[in-house]
DNA sequence: TTTTTATTTGAACAGTGTTTAATAGTTTTG
DNA sequence: CAAAACTATTAAACACTGTTCAAATAAAAA
C-alpha cells in the first residue's frame, strides 16, 4: 500500500500545484483572461497535463471559488463569540465588506462569476450554508425585538442584497459615479446608513 | 451635396446593421462568448468589415451599454410625474428591478461587466446622470422629514446597493440558496423589506 | 475613361480551450 | 530479471478567438 499511497499523494501534490498556479493567475487576472496555458507556464507544465487532473477550466476555477468561500467563512465565525445577535450582523456585515475590500478577485470570483451555466454542486451548497446561518442571526435578531413584522428569509435576502450590493459596486469599479468620494468612503458610510435603518427600524 | 449625404447615411446604416446583430448576439451569449466572427456572420458580411465601423469589440460593446442606460432613464422617467418624492424613490426602485427582469443581459451589460480595464468616457456620464438624479430625489425625501440625519451621497449610494444587490443576485442566478422562494417572491419582499426600513427610518 | 477614393474581403498572426496519439517512466506480473 | 501493464507527460492538432492588413473590388471624381 505504501507504493500506492505515495502515488496518491504525489497525484495531490500535483493537484495543488496547479491549484497554487491557478489562483496566482485567476486572482490577478480574473477568469475570462486566464489561459490553462498561462497556468501551465506558471508550473511549468505543458497544457495537456492539466486535464489530467482537472477536467476543463471551470472545474480548477470551482474549485477555487470554494476555497474563496472558507476563507471568507473562517473569517465571519470569528463573531460567533459576539453575543448580541444584532451586534453580531452589524459586524457581519462589516466583515464581509472587509473581506470584498480585501479579496476583491476572490469576491469577483465568488459572487460576480455568472453562475447560470454552472452545474449547481458541492460549491454551491457552502454558500447555502453561509445563507442558512446569516437567517438564523436574524431570526435571532427578530426574537430580541429588531425587524418587527417582517418576514426572515427576505429580510435576510435583502440584507445580503444590500452588503452584496455595496461589494459589487465597488468590486467592479461602478462607484465613479459618486465623484469627490472615494471607495473607502463610499463602502463604510454607505453601510453606516444602512445600519442606522436597521437601528431605527 | 447629395451623393455625400447618401454615402453618410449608407454610412450609418451599416453602423446601424452591426449594432443591431451584436445586440441579438450579446444579448443571448453574453460579452465574453460572444465573437466579431458571429457578428460579421450574423449579419452576412466579413470580419474584417466591422473594424471598418467600429474600433475594437468593446466599442460596440459600449454602445449597446448606452442603449440600454437610454432604455433605462426612458423608463424612470415616466415617475417624474409622481409628485410625493418619497413614493416616487419608491417607484423608482421597483422599475428598476422591473427592468432587469424584463432586461437581464442588458443588466448584465450594464452593470455587470468589468469596468476596470474599460476607458471611462462618454457612456459613463449617462450613468452619471443617473446618479445625480437620484440623489436629488433622495435629498427632497429628506426635505420633506424622511431619512433624518443621514448624509444624503452615502445614502443615495446604499440605496442603489440594495436594489442593484437584489438585481445583481437574481442576474447571476445566485437566488437558489434561498429555497423554496422564486426569484419573484425573493425580489419583491425582499425589496419590500427594504421600503419597510425606509419608511421606518 | 482614367484616376482617385471608399469599402470589402480573405488571409495571416498570435492567442484561446480542449483532445489525442505517441512517449517516457514506473509498477506489477510471469 | 524481463515483459507486460499502467501512469503520467508531452507535442501536435483542431476549431475557435480578436485584430491587422495587403489586395481586390466598387464607386466617385477628374
Amino acid at each position: 500500500m505504501s507504493i500506492a499511497q505515495r502515488k496518491q499523494e504525489e497525484k495531490q501534490e500535483m493537484h495543488k500545484r496547479i491549484l497554487n498556479g491557478a489562483r496566482k493567475i485567476f486572482l490577478k487576472k480574473g477568469y475570462e483572461q486566464t489561459s490553462i496555458r498561462n497556468i501551465a507556464n506558471e508550473i511549468s507544465y505543458s497544457p495537456g497535463s492539466i486535464y489530467f487532473y482537472f477536467k476543463d477550466k471551470s472545474e480548477i476555477f470551482h474549485e477555487l471559488h470554494k476555497e474563496g468561500f472558507q476563507l471568507l467563512l473562517g473569517q465571519l465565525r470569528v463573531f460567533d463569540a459576539v453575543r448580541d445577535p444584532f451586534e453580531r450582523l452589524k459586524a457581519l456585515g462589516s466583515s464581509f465588506m472587509q473581506f470584498a475590500k480585501d479579496h476583491t478577485d476572490y469576491y469577483n470570483l465568488m459572487f460576480l462569476v455568472d453562475e447560470r451555466n454552472r452545474k449547481q454542486g458541492e460549491g454551491f451548497q457552502i454558500a447555502k450554508e453561509a445563507i442558512d446561518y446569516l437567517t438564523e442571526v436574524v431570526r435571532q435578531c427578530q426574537e430580541k425585538g429588531h425587524f418587527k413584522n417582517l418576514h426572515t428569509d427576505c429580510f435576510t435576502f435583502m440584507v445580503l442584497s444590500t452588503v452584496h450590493g455595496i461589494c459589487s459596486l465597488f468590486c467592479k469599479d461602478h462607484t465613479a459615479g459618486f465623484m469627490n468620494r472615494t471607495d473607502e468612503e463610499l463602502m463604510q458610510h454607505g453601510y453606516d446608513c444602512f445600519v442606522t435603518l436597521l437601528e431605527r427600524g
